[in-house]
DNA sequence: TATTGTTATACTCTATAACTATA
DNA sequence: TATAGTTATAGAGTATAACAATA
């Protein structure tokens, strides 16, 4: 039986794997967040900046698709990250109605530096953890995100 | 390694626990909101509904803080449950600024009808796991959240 | 002085609808 | 006709500040 710090009785909610995953959730991005926000970024920008370092030349709404949020989000949150000059839109070769997305050369380190910060904040959490359970970690929560895909 | 949907890497956010924390807690509240919308409340109202049951008497600050939320937000969600019949707001015995909440009689079948609509759907995501991974995945959310406390 | 419930307010995220220019 | 980017907008969720009543 796990404790609480207050004296309130959480059964129900513990019963739920997907409460105790959006609790579990919150205290990573806790961290997540405030290493981002040290940087001048969000965790949504993060994750565009992530996509577009490992798939430069994606439309707009490519990486919304892949970080499941409507393409209409993208428009000010590709302003900003081309404001910091971290990415840039050209002009799609085939498509005149689309914009490839790439990072600046800037772009590219920005990214991989916010990357190893935002890993050596992640271990942390791995003080918890045992050996190998971080990969089945992964490897559990990776079953759950493609089960209804 | 694990393959995506489409055509997209995903390496670096992948890399990452609190990403895969994220989209897996996004996939499991796909369902669990979808199970409280039909019975006409929010994962949120439930989250206090689940409170009051284990705890009644609680007042609306001691709530908020057991959901980590702001006791203004409570405002609002109490009313919501109260023109539900769901939750009654008594004037506390010793203090005449606060309200004790407690469940109504509907309010706690209620409460016990919708933990188990949610139990039953969050069966669907244990295809996924093997004997005794469920437990493990709860016990090693429980670290992570108590973690810095 | 500090705290409870409350209100007003603001900010982020997310989603929808409609427009334009292209396809 | 369908799609890409864009704009406007609206809703939910969350957080802050301030107020009246009470401690």
């Amino acid at each position: 039986m796990s404790r609480e710090r207050n004296d309130i009785d959480y059964t129900m909610l513990n019963s739920l794997v997907g409460y105790r995953l959006r609790r579990a959730q919150l205290a990573y991005f806790e961290n997540f967040t405030a290493t981002c926000t040290e940087q001048g970024v969000t965790p949504g920008l993060f994750g565009i900046l992530a996509i577009v370092y490992h798939n430069p030349g994606l439309t707009q709404t490519a990486v919304a698709q892949a970080i499941e949020t409507d393409r209409s989000a993208m428009v000010a949150a590709v302003d900003k990250l081309e404001k910091l000059g971290l990415i840039e839109r050209r002009p799609a070769e085939n498509d005149r109605r689309s914009y490839a997305l790439f990072l600046t050369g800037h772009g590219i380190t920005f990214t991989e530096n916010l990357h190893r910060k935002v890993l050596k904040h992640e271990a942390h959490f791995e003080e918890v953890m045992k050996d190998g359970e971080k990969d089945w970690l992964l490897d559990l929560l990776t079953r759950i995100i493609d089960l209804d895909r």
